[in-house]
DNA sequence: CTAAACTCCGTACTTGAGTACAGAGTCAAG
DNA sequence: CTTGACTCTGTACTCAAGTACGGAGTTTAG
């Protein structure tokens, strides 16, 4: 057996699932609790999934490694389902902004750090240390 | 009264201290827990702080406003202890080369994103939904 | 046929930095 | 002296994105 079934795609268990798509066994069905991962036909008892199922799992980890959170991804899912691109650029907007901010304060931070270890270079007192005093 | 001790310093409650602080009062209580702030001299059965308390909530929103961590704080409070200024510098240099990696991160992010959008803009099938069908 | 491997469900735990709350005790102003 | 504001301790909850586990049921390879 090749594991495909009748329509000619790919059959899994929760396990082989997991494997092929390079995650756990419990994000699998945290995923499903979450309504992400659309409910698999059951055979008896156990779960099985096919070939969807596997994209869905690569779309949500690539939605995450651009960083959309899993409650923006199950939006983006939505929006799919609607066709609807205005929102989601909307979205994506959002995103590139709100990321823009987080690394403004990095570099804020990175800089203040910067100055500490430059001033500490040279002088006695050290200035990260010294922060501690006011 | 003017809240001074006997010392001559500020002798806060913690509602005062807390408020002097600008922190919530279980965040003062919190920061005892973790080992971060001294124990206080007790009055009968209430907390009673110092000046010293409130520097040293000061220095902790400092450090954290540069992206150390409480534990990494409480780290640097030692380090104050022990004047150990090698320390102090490694411990900030290994926080700006660990600041810098999620700024590369990020960037990356965003790039994907602001090209998902770009080529949005241009056709027809949206490429931020067209993720979701690999 | 049996034993290992897999799966089920539900619940609890993880990290980090707090926040919230219950129920009891204490302090200070009027 | 009372009343209201404050504080005490200890525990549980928050967020996000999972991970871990217990105990039972199921499947499959040998």
């Amino acid at each position: 057996m090749d594991a495909k079934n009748h329509a000619g795609t790919a059959d899994y268990t929760i396990g082989k699932l997991a494997d092929a798509a390079g995650v756990n066994v419990e994000t699998v069905r945290y995923y499903e609790r979450r309504g992400l991962l659309a409910q698999p036909t059951s055979q008896g008892s156990y779960r099985r999934y096919g070939d969807t199922h596997l994209e869905r799992i690569a779309f949500i980890r690539r939605a995450q490694g651009i960083g959309f959170t899993l409650d923006e991804t199950a939006e983006l899912l939505q929006l799919n389902d609607m066709a609807d691109h205005l929102q989601a650029r909307q979205l994506a907007q959002a995103k590139i902004a709100d990321i823009e901010q987080r690394i403004q304060h990095l570099q804020g931070m990175q800089h203040a750090l910067q100055h500490l270890l430059k001033t500490c270079r040279m002088g006695k007192p050290c200035p990260i240390i010294a922060m501690a005093l006011k």
